[in-house]
DNA sequence: CCTTGACCCTCCAGCAACTGGAACCCCCAT
DNA sequence: ATGGGGGTTCCAGTTGCTGGAGGGTCAAGG
């Protein structure tokens, strides 16, 4: 399979494919031209990243969890660990982004938004403390 | 003021407030040995920026704040714009990990996290679309 | 006067995870 | 042989800093 028919089964951009080739995550063949020739088990593993990346795990994670894909010895404990943490990580940047939109949302909601220069947005940048 | 003064009062590290200045956010006067030498002006202004940064704003839209900071005739609706654009994205972005976050603390509630290989996590990663 | 330590300076490299572009090769159809 | 749509490599840029090397400056203490 070249990179173009791969990228079309596992949404990635090529770009992203060949970068996941340099850093180690997949190990094409190729064929005499020089194009790279994926095996299904490729393809595979590009899918598996492909989702383990939309669920937010950095690269160091979908290494982890590609290794333990493949072993078929693993604890599922480990796994569980990775993910947990990774959880714990979304729930703090969730509740850091969700404090800025409160503050933002009643700045936006106090600022009128006309030809005045008055703007309690700036106001706040300017001299609160409370943020 | 030197730096690490500036430093201690806007609570920034001396190093984001040299690449502020890199990028032309701040413009320190220089003393004869080549030291920064802050005005209170340009301390409020990196105040400011402190402040508009941990409300998630990019360095653009602090450029464009701090413009209109500056301009005494700006229409308040301009900073309204920018402001709610950037809510708007913030919205996005909880969303999306709150997405993450559902899909992702169902998976670890699933899974046992012993020492078993068998693991739903992995099992989602290697055949889910529905991601 | 000299040293020590805390400042300060510049410049270069690197982080994450790609993305864009240049310059080139390859293969098939017309 | 020519055109178009693949593919290849490598280099640079993105965002917003951060770390480190290698060096100058300043105030205090011996």
């Amino acid at each position: 399979m070249n990179i173009g028919e791969v990228s079309q089964h596992t949404g990635l951009p090529p770009k992203t494919i060949r970068y996941y080739e340099d850093i180690g995550l997949v190990k094409p063949l190729r064929d005499a031209n020089g194009y790279r020739a994926f095996r299904e088990s490729e393809m595979h593993k590009l899918a598996f990243l492909g989702r383990a990346r939309t669920l937010g795990f950095s690269i160091e994670d979908c290494r982890n969890l590609l290794a333990l894909w493949e072993d078929k010895n693993r604890a599922s404990a480990d796994v569980r660990a990775i993910a947990k943490e990774h959880l714990a990580q979304i729930e703090a940047k969730i509740s850091g982004l969700q404090e800025m939109r409160d503050t933002l949302s009643t700045l936006v909601r106090d600022c009128a938004g006309d030809d005045r220069p008055d703007c309690p947005i700036l106001k706040t940048l300017g001299t609160a403390a409370a943020l």
